[in-house]
DNA sequence: GCCTCTCTTGGAATCGATCCCATGAGACTT
DNA sequence: AAGTCTCATGGGATCGATTCCAAGAGAGGC
């Protein structure tokens, strides 16, 4: 059956009324649920309803509501780490309470984030988890003051609105030093990002707490850091290993590093466990799959999506101003121990 | 400065309109971009819009215009292969061209998938694009007829409305087979998924017909078929390898399999591509940090997004009733050579 | 000086829902 | 039998934009 040319008409809520015989009033009552409503209208509302294929037009709805049931999701990109993770389990959680989500992919461009922000403002969604590049405080404190809720994931800027759901980083890379520790090592090799991010100062701090607990103090010599790019981490690697006085473990704090890590320690016929021990911080679903398979500090990315996906719901639901600021929230990092450690060599 | 309990008032075309001493008319005019304009009155509303930070509720918009810029996006999952690229790439595209994405995530299953179809309908997307089950053509050609342009990608169902964009798997597997051959291979296992899959029936065409072009047979037991599982590909890999007369390549079809091939040829000690070669349908991102590099066959996972983003913003532009029927458009596949394929023993 | 034509502008209808308010029909009280 | 109360319903305003239509202001032709 072609049907070239025929002009779609939409159905309705008037079409629906009038198929039903009673006024668009009743009609909105019975398909919203409302009370007091005759269960004779109830039936012909609904018969008619089904019968047209009626379907509400949301932009209506959200015109004359004030909700959208639409929520932002501002990050970096879909392909590292655990972003992918948590975009499909936030987008799974909202959906289950009737949201739906509208993805942005920054590149980590504070620009674009911000064309991203204003035009999620405009689409009226209801809230907005950012899994920001941190500058652009002002726009997002903007975008509270419309009545907009905003959880900052991840990241969050010092100063920023709304509430955050953050990984437990320090603690993390306490687990990990502290893991490097219990199994007998003494020189731990440090390698992760500037001081200058957030997760980099963190994952740097829970390290040196950790040797400091264990009563030793952090050897700059051991320690490197650098950016979020593989061929840091293989420069990195190089220069910690050429040293007279090499470590006997390793804690790559990020994945970037990790990928140039991996691979040059196999090109340098380095062995891990038995040469080197290593951990990284961020599980990537291949770790396992290595040789030897990699111990990691997952940062649990699944629950930081849910999390995330239940406080936005709730500032959210607690309606315009609703938004609590200054509260962080931290998810705990958790060891997975697999087999890149041992203890070393006597 | 707190602002609690003040009531976020949002700035209308109308205040900005007063605010410039123009009529609503004018100012939408003015805003739209439309001609017949007067240079003083459009620096006046401009300047009004900036000065009250205006910015358009799009809900109204859509309302008035029946157009969103909204497209939706219907898949699997973003954990696997190319989804979370295809994700990535097309929400670059789309927003270029001023269209944002709704995500919807599917887990392959049928209901959920039509679930999101009507809540995409009822949102009033401009279009939608679908990596499906196959299993909704009915609701899919409501859409259509609703005047919604729907794309199909990667996988289409015979009577699927709208237009595709598929990956050549047929051409693919043709060539990763070649490449075998050239090699010198004559025994080629093939590990794939079972033929009532689309992607698993082209595969293994493809793979038959490299072999027949070299005036081979294909040897039915060299063919392992079984469900996209790492723990297939494990089994596949013992039922070839256990054989009297094991191949000296393999082609494996998808990376599900892969998963399970790679880590059990490490774990029998076969050595790779001394002992036997190895293609893998389908790149993934560690496959080159493998030892060895693995070999693969890539299916353009950002040529896809890219044709389905250009496809889909053609289709909604041709306006209603501008999806075109049954036109399939396929990226080819591309070798990637990397250490795992070499020629057979002597 | 009048008429026509173009350019710019404002008024009002419209998109498709929701929801306040008023009204009518029954049920029930006294 | 009259009055009160509740329940169900319909009318109409409203959300915030776009856009059709009509009208006013000048410019220019004759």
């Amino acid at each position: 059956m072609e049907s070239v040319g025929t002009i779609p008409r939409t159905v309705t809520l008037l079409d629906v009324a009038q198929e039903a015989g009673v006024s668009r009033s009743t009609a909105s009552r019975v398909l919203s649920g409302a009370t007091s409503i005759s269960a004779d209208a109830r039936d012909r509302v609904e018969a008619a309803a089904a019968r047209l294929g009626y379907r509400p037009n949301r932009a209506a709805q959200s015109l004359r509501t004030r909700r959208t049931r639409l929520v932002g999701l501002v990050l970096n990109n879909l392909v590292n780490a655990s972003f992918h993770a948590i975009a499909e389990v936030l987008q799974q959680r909202l959906d289950d309470r009737g949201y739906q989500v509208i993805l942005c992919v920054t590149g980590a461009d504070e620009d674009r984030e911000a064309r991203y922000l204003e035009m999620l403002a405009e689409h009226q969604v209801d809230g907005v988890v950012v899994i920001g590049t941190g500058r652009n405080v002002a726009l997002l404190e903007r975008i509270v003051d419309e009545g907009i809720p905003v959880l900052s994931l991840i990241r969050c800027a010092p100063e920023a609105p709304g509430e955050a759901v953050l990984a437990d980083d320090s603690d993390g890379a306490y687990l990990a030093t502290e893991h490097l520790l219990d199994a007998g090592h003494r020189r731990i090799g440090y390698i992760g990002g500037p001081l200058e991010a957030n997760s980099g100062r963190e994952r740097f701090h829970g390290y040196a707490a950790a040797l400091t607990s264990a009563g030793l103090q952090v050897v700059d010599d051991l320690v490197v850091r650098g950016p979020f790019l593989e061929s840091f981490g293989e420069k990195a690697l190089a220069a910690l290993l050429d040293r007279d006085d090499a470590p006997t473990a390793l804690y790559v704090a990020n994945h970037e590093a990790a990928f140039g890590v991996l691979p040059e320690l196999r090109e340098r016929g380095v062995s891990v466990p038995d040469d080197v021990s290593l951990i990284c911080h961020e599980d990537v679903s291949w770790f396992r799959y290595w040789q030897p398979a990699i111990t990691v500090i997952d940062n649990g990315a699944t629950e930081l999506a849910e999390l995330a996906a239940n406080r936005v719901l709730a500032a959210i639901e607690r309606g315009p101003g609703g938004t609590q600021s200054g509260r962080a929230m931290r998810v705990g990092a958790r060891l997975v121990q697999r087999a890149s450690v041992a203890r070393p060599r006597a």
